[in-house]
RNA sequence: GGGCGGGUAGCUCAGCGGUUAGAGCACUUGCUUUACACGCAAGGGGUCACAGGUUCAAAUCCUGUUUCGCCCA
């Protein structure tokens, strides 16, 4: 292909197409596959995507990150292997499917339950790779080969044999306890599935009368949800308080119901509440649940599972929980038994699924004893066997670990991983066991029946790092890559996931199942609003993919990956970075059309210039702080410090200073061919962690001597030595050419107008001899004709003046200076060394400073004030000349 | 009520003990300079929320205040 064919600006669509597929089909994702590859690993498994769901900013940025490293270690001859796979999403996806049964005007009741599970199956294999497509166009190198999904064969049977050895040990036990119970999903949910919110309610002080008082004589209790009263089975005051003495021991007569309880004293009940008293409603308040079991009161349940009275609520029975409290308030207060109304803010939970406010229910449901699993947890990361990146989020880890309730994992719903439990019908012998049980109860041959329930979805996700990694067999996947290096993902589901993680990892593998945990930062709206479809503020990734391009995407969320803090994404910042992305196509269409008849070989030794020297010197450094920056999970740096050398130092000065000698012959031109071509590669493979299909498309595009095929396979980059003296060289020379242009600028002199000559008075050698080894550098980038060196010359008349390292510049600029501009110009740089040179004297008059600063740091204060002093004096006289 | 994080240029954010505090976008001026107008060059813009303190030195560390946000109860 011709040079001169590549389209003037970056064109990503048909490139990133190209490439994904490219290395999908040469396996480049598969570990191992690098030129000299290593035995260290390098394993992730992905924080498996719902099937459900489709790829939003978060997914973005998490796979972005994840994909970095792996293509960062990979090119360091790392073994990796980045496990992909999707989650069966219990309630998420039962939800999806039964709102698409609904547009049928069929519920799953319809269906029965193995039908409903055949639909769920085909509506998973129809739907479920969405996401896995949308991951790839972000350019995740995961290893398709190894894709998991929760309830496929293999992780099914990791899930059942964990459940039976949790049993076996005592850890899974089943209760009849309150659960948070969403009566939209009719299931329970554990604790942490249920969401707080602040909420304004009311709190109704509701009159008992007292058993043989007649009506006159009643106890006050004070509720948030007076339709309970109809399960209530106490009225409890607190032992101490004096109000009530008389009455403990006594009985009510509940409203409505006309049902007798008793008046009991338990120290829960906080004097201060309301009036002190207390109804005690055990099926329906985990509260009263626990007072109901130290007093042996009933436990009334009042609710069905949709959260619609039961036949124990009396004449309220079939009515919805609210509409019963609106009939009953109306009813109590007819008969004067409601003392007042008062606001009240409340926090009432929410199912984590569907939102619909959640009841605490009494049912039977299974449990996992996890106080001593999570002592272990905490341990692996007190001592430093799991460290969080950042590191503050260790302690809302132990806060959780150290209050940790026992996990509610049984679901009422159908979707999911059935509870490996059988009832005999016969003589309720209880059975569990891996592998389904064949024909009837070995006890008796009566008959079995299978736990109707599921497991709770992250139930299987506790188990995602070793379970994809092929446990409960003993795989060599297993044995090479667990326990993962790193796992990434937001601090929502620190408890749901990653501490069940710990747990379940330590617990079955006897080891951690990652060494670092990072937690990225949550992505919103420019105006600092969460996104969400119901906002509308959303920004798909792919939209932002078909409009900017994967890699500006990438970049983008790369360096705002900031840690401690929220990414608060902007279109804008997105277009800044396509442009960055057309920058570097840019450049690189400069340098390959002046490779044309370059034969890729190396030309070791050859004649190297300040600017060469200074370059990669430069890219050494870049390569120091881009590695260290990726150890340390320092994304958002690592990208700014390439983002600066390649456009603002690489494109802005290096490629303009090596121009003239591209347009040389011989051995000139072949060793400027060759130091373009190799510092340009060096860049490409920074970038491609970040960027990696343009940085694909243009290292293929690079004639160059290697033996790898693909930059993904390529080596990174190892840092050599830094010149520090052609750092400090160039440095000068930049200063001094964009000080001319500077003067330039504000005469109004273009570029485009040759300037015949200029003058150097320079009072020491060395520093004059930096400029004359970069005559040619000012000269171009000046266009200046002839550069003069003089140390006795003299100012001549209507000239402007460059003022550096204790040299003067002086411009000639007869009929072109305004000598107005000039005497400004000068003031104000004489105002900005006067400001230096205020804070370096404030130090040095501080005798502190001089006797307890590190000798070097006063050194470099001494220098840099000798220096301001004699730039000042050079700027004073100069203005006094110009009268 | 308890805990955590933030307040730096018009906007979005870096920097987190030692040169005159940086970037992107926006703004001003001048440029069709054979890589790039998705560009080049030059420039304007900041009492680093406030008040104390530690230190030779504070945007940076500590305390308090204020304000915004999140999590838990």
């Amino acid at each position: 292909m011709n040079v001169l064919d590549i389209p003037k600006a970056y064109e990503p669509r048909d490139v990133e197409e190209k490439w994904y597929r490219y290395w999908e089909e040469n396996n480049c994702f598969v570990p191992d596959q690098a030129i000299g590859k290593q035995e260290e690993c390098f394993s992730m498994v992905i924080p498996p995507p719902n099937v459900t769901g489709s790829l939003h900013m978060g997914h973005a940025l998490n796979n972005t990150i994840q994909d970095i490293l792996a293509r960062w270690k990979r090119m360091q001859g790392i073994s990796v292997l980045w496990v992909p796979g999707t989650d069966h999403a219990g309630i998420a996806t039962q939800n999806v499917v039964e709102r698409e049964l609904k547009k049928q005007g069929l519920t799953r009741g319809d269906l029965g339950r193995e039908k409903f599970i055949e639909r769920v199956w085909e509506w998973k294999k129809q739907y479920g790779d969405i996401i896995i497509n949308q991951l790839k166009r972000l350019g995740s190198s995961c290893d398709w080969s190894r894709i998991r999904f929760t309830m496929d064969d293999g992780l099914s049977k990791a899930v059942r044999e964990v459940f039976v050895r949790l049993y076996e040990e005592g850890l899974i036990y089943r209760d009849n306890y309150i659960v948070n119970w969403c009566p939209r999903c009719h299931t329970a949910l554990s604790d942490i599935e249920s969401e707080h919110k602040e909420m304004s309610g009311h709190l109704y002080y509701l009159r008992y009368p007292i058993e043989g008082e007649g009506d006159s004589k009643y106890i006050v209790v004070a509720t948030t949800r007076p339709e309970t009263m109809l399960g209530d089975t106490a009225v409890a005051v607190n032992p101490d308080d004096e109000r009530y003495q008389g009455l403990i021991g006594r009985y009510v007569i509940l409203p409505v119901l006309n049902r007798r309880i008793p008046i009991v004293a338990d120290s829960f009940v906080e004097p201060d509440f309301g009036t002190g008293a207390v109804k005690v409603t055990p099926a329906h308040d985990p509260n009263d649940f626990e007072i109901g079991k130290r007093h042996n009161l009933p436990q009334i349940n009042i609710l069905n599972p949709d959260a619609t009275m039961n036949e124990n609520a009396g004449c309220y029975q079939g009515q919805d929980r609210y509409d019963c409290r609106k009939h009953l308030l109306h009813d109590l207060q007819e008969q004067g038994l409601v003392e007042k109304i008062e606001e009240h803010a409340l926090s009432v939970g929410h199912c984590y699924r569907c939102h619909t406010i959640v009841e605490p229910y009494l049912s039977p449901q299974w449990f996992v004893r996890v106080k001593g699993l999570a002592e272990e947890a905490i341990k692996a990361v007190e001592d430093g066997r799991i460290e969080f990146v950042p590191r503050s989020w260790e302690k809302t880890y132990f806060e959780w670990m150290r209050n940790i309730k026992d996990w509610c994992i049984s679901r009422q719903i159908w979707w999911g991983h059935r509870i490996p439990v059988w009832y005999c019908q016969q003589c309720g012998r209880v059975l569990v066991e891996s592998k389904d049980p064949v024909g009837n109860c070995p006890n008796c041959g009566g008959e079995l029946k299978q736990d109707e329930d599921v497991l709770d979805t992250w139930f299987s996700s506790a188990l995602w790092p070793f379970s994809t990694l092929g446990w409960p067999d003993d795989t060599h996947d297993l044995k090479r890559f667990y326990p993962t290096s790193v796992l990434s993902t937001g601090f929502d589901i620190i408890f749901f996931w990653v501490a069940r993680m710990i747990m379940m990892g330590l617990k079955f593998q006897e080891d951690i199942p990652f060494h670092k945990v990072y937690i990225h930062a949550l992505i919103r709206d420019a105006e600092g609003q969460k996104m969400s479809k119901s906002k509308g503020n959303v920004i798909d990734p792919l939209h932002v993919i078909d409009d900017y391009g994967t890699d500006a995407l990438r970049f983008t969320l790369a360096i705002m990956a900031v840690q401690g803090r929220d990414i608060l994404l902007s279109e804008e910042r997105i277009e800044g970075y396509k442009h960055f992305c057309n920058k570097i196509w840019n450049a690189s269409r400069f340098i390959l059309m002046n490779l044309e008849d370059y034969d890729g070989l190396s030309v070791e030794g050859c004649q190297q210039e300040v600017a060469d020297e200074w370059i990669v010197s430069r890219l050494n450094q870049t390569i120091t702080q881009v590695t260290q920056g990726l150890e340390s999970f320092e994304f958002a740096g690592a990208s700014a410090v390439i983002y600066h050398f390649v456009w603002h130092e690489y494109c802005d000065w290096y490629l303009e200073l090596v121009k003239p000698r591209l347009r040389q012959d011989g051995a000139t031109k072949k060793a400027a061919q060759y130091l373009i071509a190799t510092t340009f590669e060096s860049i490409l493979k920074l970038l491609h962690p970040f960027m990696p299909f343009i940085t694909e498309e243009l290292w293929q595009r690079l004639s160059i001597e290697r033996e790898e095929t693909t930059i993904m396979l390529s080596k990174w980059p190892k840092s050599e030595s830094v010149n520090q003296k052609a750092i400090e060289d160039m440095e000068l020379v930049m200063e001094v050419v964009s000080a001319i242009r500077n003067i330039r600028s504000m005469m109004n002199i273009g570029l485009k107008t040759n300037l015949p000559v200029i003058m150097v008075k320079h009072s020491l050698e060395e520093t004059a001899d930096v400029l004359k080894s970069c005559i040619e550098y000012i000269k171009r980038l000046g266009n200046i004709e002839t550069i003069v060196f003089d140390p006795e010359a003299e100012k001549p008349h209507a000239s402007a003046v460059v003022v550096a390292k204790g040299m003067e510049i002086y411009i000639p600029l007869e009929g072109l200076i305004d000598m107005e501009k000039e005497r400004m110009r000068l003031g104000k740089q004489i105002e900005e060394v006067l400001q230096g040179l205020k804070g370096v004297q404030a130090k040095l008059n501080n005798p502190g400073f001089v006797d307890k600063a590190p000798s070097e740091v006063v050194d470099k204060v001494r220098e840099q004030g000798g220096l301001l002093e004699a730039k000042k004096r050079s700027l004073e006289e100069n203005l006094r000349m110009l009268g």
